[in-house]
DNA sequence: CTTGAACCTACAACGACTATAGGTTTTATC
DNA sequence: GATAAAACCTATAGTCGTTGTAGGTTCAAG
């Protein structure tokens, strides 16, 4: 590609729709293509880079915002990389409070599920469960920001 | 309470914020409630026992719209309750998938944050990590919809 | 009867996309 | 070179489940 990659073929590299590089390129977290003549969108291997480290990153659960922060301290190479890691770290503590969440909501679910046997909805198991009136039974999981991601 | 629980105390009994209690009743899944004279909202205990339904619904992942249902099929207390445990079911098998994906990316996060003590950016194996230009490392978990939830 | 907390509506914003409408450009084939 | 289809363009609205704001009204205590 003498001209550069066209949009769809950096969306088939990547596994990022055309919308959300467009989208990218809005918000600012891309900066933007050279065009073709005709207005079109031509990458370079800098961009395809770039678009792999925000997929990446976004897989690994972390907010455009923190990528944002990532791709500023990432143009400074002597800096120390102290901030890169607490902004690591944080994701990290993020994701083990979700997985500890996310573990009491599967047990919940294993007995809701375990015990509805093709009785009447008036018996459900499951209907019972979450009718219950009290916060108790979720109380040790009551955490506000619950699904907040 | 004679009158009935105005939105701040059902707030407060069931740990929904207040605009949220109005949002559940703009978009059908709250009952309007009787109004005093001054258009404030009175509730019932049977409003509590809802929202709470609600609640718990939500915090153990099911989306509104299967809450909707959940609570069309819950008003009908002699059919089968098949249909119940199929959403269930469904919110299991959707909670189990979001584990393990979960426990890969800890992984992944662990390695990275493990790895960068205080060094240079240029060496940061965080940033490493994320530039990588292939999709190797995460080809074992890429999964369309990461964190589609 | 006054004060202040709690309430009201309507609407905009969030994050991270996804979808649509309606038009233009590129590319492949004849 | 003409044509057709695939790919591209912008702008705007919608998704989900909230949260926040502005600007006003009502309730309950002292």
């Amino acid at each position: 590609m003498p001209n550069g990659l066209s949009i769809g073929v950096l969306s088939r590299r990547t596994g990022c729709s055309i919308q959300t590089i467009r989208h990218y390129e809005r918000i600012g977290v891309m900066p933007q293509p050279r065009r073709t003549g005709g207005n079109q969108r031509r990458y370079t291997v800098q961009h395809l880079g770039r678009l792999n480290f925000i997929r990446h990153a976004r897989e690994l659960g972390f907010s455009l915002e923190q990528i944002r922060e990532l791709l500023t301290l990432a143009d400074y190479p002597d800096q120390s990389c102290a901030e890169i890691d607490r902004i690591a770290r944080t994701n990290l503590a993020a994701i083990e409070s979700r997985l500890r969440r996310l573990e009491l909501l599967r047990h919940e679910l294993q007995r809701m599920a375990g015990a509805c046997r093709g009785g009447r909805v008036a018996d459900c198991r499951v209907i019972r469960v979450l009718s219950m009136q009290d916060r108790c039974h979720t109380e040790h999981m009551s955490f506000p920001e619950a699904f907040e991601d």
